[in-house]
DNA sequence: GCCAACGTTGGC
DNA sequence: GCCAACGTTGGC
């Protein structure tokens, strides 16, 4: 399957991922039922994520692809106190967060912005082009994927 | 920096 | 179980 993570550059960019060891990150800090569910039930080994950068003014948009090296496990941070994240009614035998880890694979030459998105008319119907949507992991259709793939090559 | 839209919390 | 209040997200 195919899926779009977001995230603030100025948190955690793509550069961020390729700068990681073996470019590869785990995908923490998701506080959302709905995202929480897709990183410990949908997302699988070998899915491609589109990664995108939102708040970011003109940059605002998918800038790269990456994919799952590893499928959803317990996110470490709900347990440590010293995290922004850590939430002190998770249990470690009932883990209420989960993550995944996903491998840097290709920067795209340059951005996809939220405008070209939204002006494709394959791609306006996706999550990220909707007003108001806050979902922080949203999946893709194979269509919308390879239309991206189209335009960015 | 503003603020609309949304998800979560908590009083009742 | 409802819903007002609140905090956060994210485009602009």
């Amino acid at each position: 399957m195919y899926w779009v993570f977001k995230s603030e550059p100025s948190v955690f960019s793509i550069d961020d991922l390729l700068n990681s060891s073996n470019q590869t990150t785990f995908w923490d800090g998701v506080r959302n039922y709905q995202a929480r569910n897709f990183l410990r039930d949908n997302i699988k080994l070998d899915d491609l994520v589109l990664f995108y950068h939102s708040n970011a003014k003109e940059y605002t948009g998918i800038v790269g692809l990456c994919k799952v090296v590893k499928e959803g496990y317990p996110d470490p941070s709900q347990f440590n106190p010293q995290s922004k994240y850590y939430d002190p009614t998770s249990k470690i035998d009932n883990p209420t967060w989960y993550c995944v880890d996903i491998k840097f694979l290709e920067k795209f030459p340059k951005v996809l912005t939220l405008d070209e998105i939204k002006n494709n008319q394959i791609l306006s119907n996706m999550k990220i082009a909707q007003k108001g949507n806050r979902l922080s992991i949203t999946p893709v259709t194979k269509e919308e994927f390879e239309e991206i793939m189209k335009i960015i090559r």
